[in-house]
DNA sequence: ACCTATTTGTCCGTATGTATG
DNA sequence: CCATACATACGGACAAATAGG
């Protein structure tokens, strides 16, 4: 579980983590039933509080990307929630994500252009 | 952290501190990275209101010099890095999942914008 | 059934910057 | 420039749920 955090920006810790473990999500890397590691052990990992970690996780639980059980940790939802609707869960994080950085709703379509363009050139 | 201020000066006192600081950070003797002192405490050491060391802060964080952080305190800038590698990540994602799901990419925007008219109905 | 370990859930207090007057 | 209320982050402590010895 790649989570890396930007201490020069403003955005807050626990939506720093959010963002990099939607992305993670996102990408495929964690596919629904994925295991995501305690919430104690990422905090070390990256150097933050427990509650900062499982603050995060919450984020994602109210955005029904993860569930979290007491014994068990944290999971990547899976019947839960249809492909189309986590597509849908997924995009709106990104839409908050690019609001929060400042980005107008015009360059992040600019930025997903750019992507599909690149994308297709590179053939994939 | 020595911060001398000149009451007689006509100079604001945000400002007066903000160029000490400025100063120090210049010279190298507080290097990137470097915390800077609570302002509760710089306050009570030169004898000024706490929120006028904020204020001071926020010149140099608009400046690019100084990252702050709530509940975490002031530190001299590391890098200043285009911090938007997050955010494509997440959009790269977003259009792996759609391919996945078997939607178009102009489908994707389309969701897209339809989300944010949702939003903007909303009213945030 | 018991105990231990793990992990999330929740609360307290403390410290810090943020936002609104 | 100051006062007040608020949000974030940390640290500690303990409870609750789960799994395994």
């Amino acid at each position: 579980m790649k989570v890396e955090l930007n201490s020069d920006s403003p955005e807050e810790l626990y939506l720093q983590i959010a963002s990099s473990i939607r992305g993670t999500i996102a990408s495929g890397d964690a596919q629904p039933g994925a295991v995501l590691p305690p919430a104690k052990a990422l905090a070390q990992a990256i150097g933050v509080n427990r509650l900062t970690v499982l603050r995060a996780y919450h984020v994602l639980r109210d955005e029904g990307l993860v569930s979290l059980r007491r014994g068990l940790g944290a999971t990547v939802t899976t019947d839960r929630v249809t492909s189309s609707a986590r597509l849908r869960l997924i995009v709106e994080g990104a839409l908050r994500e690019a609001k929060r950085a400042g980005l107008d709703d015009e360059q992040l379509f600019d930025l997903m252009r750019s992507i599909r363009s690149e994308e297709s050139k590179g053939g994939e």
